[in-house]
DNA sequence: TTGTATGCGTTATCAC
DNA sequence: GTGATAACGCATACAA
């Protein structure tokens, strides 16, 4: 763990300066005696090019961040898993963030892109405040949103389309006869719990059911206060026929607790959750839920970004990608699910 | 996205030297006047401290690298969700390297310890080679290996005891009365999958059992082709009563294809996974899981490696971690479970 | 083709 | 306390 040869050490070792070390070493025309004796010095010293000291001079670290609220969240995870191997195809090392949901958090990993330690950023943030947009104007390397900006933010930006996600599933429940369908969203100062609650008000209006406050609850994203938000509405609404969930964590929560209710699923209550993570095939009953295609947003991400590193300078582009219905289970198609355990 | 500013345009801007922009940027005593315009300046400027730079004097990059083969695999992710705030809080940004499980691109990483774009690495090798073993050994930054390397390697090591998890769960099916388990492994090349057949083996003969090559079949550690070589046991022993899987995934294939089979879980066969991660909780029936405490595992290596760069120099420690048997419905404690769903 | 010298942005060591 | 100046390791314009 010494301190490791430089292009100085090889110099010497070759009996040359570092200026043909360098050359040798980039595949600049060289005499090929000079080749010889500077890869074999390299060879015995076991050199190994310090990636900083090149990123100093080329401006160039070869690195790109993620950041997203947390790694734990199979939405966020999906993308991961898309975003690595396409970074690493061409090249750059993938530096993650975990921002906890923690706006200044968001805003502080935006403003560290002032350090340079990377050449651009993937960021999925969980709002978008006036603070983010001054930084995004700003930035000082290309930036990724996966999410919502207004129009005339200078960032590439990816979007999932969860207004025709929530409709997919409101039409699929609606078919099967429910009418009383609630909905368990999170927070809706967030970009998805804005989203989706406004979508759903749109999607009940285009069935011709009527929007009943009654049916909302609000909780967060996660399985136990998902779960607490559903046995709320359980309590205020005990006709409820079907939930929409706003993210797959929610929705086993709902699971949860439905069954500590003594209510069937999908019988009593049919459910649908979101993201399609790999939890909803998991499950019991197996979850149906809407993909709002998490890892095509990353692989788009990634791909815009690696575009923007390429060519530079270009006008911001915007990718939607279209959500999927995956009926499973809990919404009851007859047949869809055997019974796999034999309690009670 | 210009060029943004550096410590010699604050320096212009303030009228003082770039000795002094630097020493208040450090915190070292300079007059008020001083500080006072340099802080201005900086300030004005939107002036961030280029990170490369930084790095390139002082031989730090405040960088961690975590290498290991699947972000998809549960149990890494458990690992990396304990990693990554143990490294922020102490400072450090944390660059992900997923290997796909190939020797090449392991050793890889280890050899890319000398560009130095790291301060130190933890690493969840799949298989440890005479190659890995030569790369620890001249490893150019601190190494934490996660898994078991052999003694007198160079570096810190965190191990799970899948002896230990393995025997828990052969006693908990034994004492159900089970006698015919079968187990379910994934490749012998590979460290875990040589410790839990091997720890199979053990553990049947400390409970009387015999060992009947038989009762053992070897895919991968995924489901898809877990379910495959459970279908291939079933085939071959029909009397068999239950499977030790030698992680979720591969139990998750079992129940499919139990279930495809028309055996009942656990009545006819109990089920035990490996790795206790979120799927098992999840699925139906719950599955019984041994846990080899990734997420301690994590923390632990996480904080070994930051001692490490602390204090630099010192023996190598190990670190064992215990597993213990989450019982769930998979192998029928009575009542463990409730039905949930009401398919037919 | 090869060597010398300069700069990338910081930190640190000197004299003053 | 402050200002020149020298590294850190590499790439390159320019001179030889």
């Amino acid at each position: 763990m010494g301190q490791g040869p430089t292009i100085t050490t090889i110099a010497q070792r070759a009996g040359v300066s570092i200026a043909s070390v360098s050359r040798v070493l980039n595949g600049l025309p060289t005499r090929q005696e000079t080749e010889r004796k500077v890869l074999a010095a390299a060879e015995e010293l076991g050199y190994v090019r310090n990636a900083v000291a090149r990123s100093l001079k080329s401006r160039r670290t070869h690195q790109v961040a993620f950041a997203m609220a947390d790694v734990g969240n199979p939405a966020y995870l999906a993308m991961l898993r898309e975003i690595q191997p396409v970074l690493k195809a061409a090249g750059y090392r993938l530096v993650l963030h975990s921002t906890d949901a923690v706006v200044a958090d968001e805003i502080e990993v935006l403003h560290s892109l002032g350090e340079r330690y990377v050449d651009g950023l993937i960021m999925v943030p969980l709002r978008v405040t006036e603070a983010h947009l001054a930084m995004l104007a700003s930035a000082r390397a290309p930036v990724v949103i996966i999410g919502s900006v207004p129009e005339g933010t200078p960032v590439d930006n990816v979007r999932a389309d969860s207004r025709t996600g929530v409709r997919l599933a409101l039409d699929h429940l609606h078919a099967l006869g429910r009418r009383r369908i609630g909905l368990v969203n999170g927070p809706l100062d967030t970009v998805p719990g804005a989203a989706r609650g406004a979508a759903y008000r749109e999607a009940l209006g285009a069935l011709g059911l009527p929007y009943d406050e009654e049916l909302v609850e609000i909780g967060d994203f996660y399985r136990a206060e998902g779960g607490r938000a559903v046995a709320t509405l359980l309590d205020r609404v005990p006709d409820l026929d079907a939930l929409m969930c706003a993210n797959d964590l929610i929705a086993l929560g709902a699971l949860d607790v439905l069954r500590a209710a003594g209510r069937r699923v999908p019988r009593d209550v049919a459910v649908v959750g979101m993201d399609d993570t790999d939890l909803a095939a998991a499950s019991w009953p197996s979850l149906s839920s809407v993909s709002l295609g998490s890892a095509e947003r990353g692989r788009a991400a990634a791909e815009l970004l690696l575009d923007r590193l390429r060519h530079g300078e270009r006008e911001p582009r915007l990718v939607t990608v279209p959500p999927h219905l995956v009926v499973r289970a809990s919404t009851g198609r007859a047949g869809a699910e055997e019974p796999r355990g034999d309690a009670p």
